[in-house]
DNA sequence: CTGTTAACGAGAAATTATGTCAATAAAGAA
DNA sequence: TTCTTTATTGACATAATTTCTCGTTAACAG
């Protein structure tokens, strides 16, 4: 299992890559939105980086829709505070678990843990297709404990 | 691990007893709310609850209450779709995940899902003080596979 | 540079969720 | 059982959140 911290930016470049490769087109507004999330390790509503953008001339029409491509591009993951809060946060595209603070819900990515055994168990006494899960911890980060 | 498969009601009066063992009041109305999840294992969207407790003259402010109150109470856990629809299914009081079919929904609950070594691997490599997870698996159930 | 068309902003509209308050009824005591 | 207390209810208003429409703009391929 390897953890991944936050701070490795996109470049213009990458970016660009990133949503032309899928038929998007890479406009200011959208490489706002992300850079906005990119500098938040603890997620945004959607309302809070409406607030924000919006005094950049950024429509919350357009943040809704950013926010919904980069979801499907996998750059965006949303957590769900403990009390059903909707907040996003940037991820690295793929398969990946968060680790969320309950007190600053800085955001923390790790990967590649391995619930293939469990997968497998759970098949076994279901009957269910295991296709994947959605897993996430949440605790204290060091600097909230 | 354990796997549970629903099925298993709630006698009025343990329904009644659960209420009440916090201080809340055993009514009417939300039985009624608790019954209509007990018997759709694919869950339901408050929407679709309020849809069909109305006819019963129960009202959304009602299902609203009643659903938080039964969140709050552990029978009711919320799963969220693929696409992100708000469903809440049945399930039984204290730790548990959530297997759900992405064709039907149909929700069947698993516990004692041992996670704790994971936790404490990430607790290492994070700093974090893992306190708990949200784990939902999803895949195809035996009936609509 | 040009044409095609996705993406944009503004605002309306739909959806989802919460708050207010008088009337009602559940729970426990008498 | 009857009474008293007080949480719960329904109707409605309001707020918050999300989606849609449409005319205009600009990204990108040729």
């Amino acid at each position: 299992m390897s953890i991944k911290n936050e701070g490795s930016l996109l470049s213009k470049e990458e970016l660009k890559a990133l949503f032309n490769r899928t038929g998007l087109r890479f406009t200011p507004q959208r490489e706002a939105v992300w850079r906005l999330f990119e500098a938040h390790p603890n997620g945004l509503t959607v309302a809070e980086a409406t607030a924000i953008l919006s005094g950049r001339g950024i429509s919350q029409t357009t943040v809704y829709r950013t926010v919904g491509a980069l979801q499907e591009l996998g750059c965006l993951k949303w957590v769900h505070n403990q009390l059903g809060e909707h907040r996003f946060v940037a991820s690295r595209p793929g398969h990946s678990h968060l680790l969320v603070c309950r007190s600053c819900a800085k955001a923390v990515e790790c990967t590649d843990c391995d619930l293939s055994v469990l997968e497998k168990l759970i098949a076994q006494k279901t009957g269910f297709a295991v296709e994947g899960h959605h897993l996430e911890f949440y605790g204290l980060c060091p600097d909230c404990a």
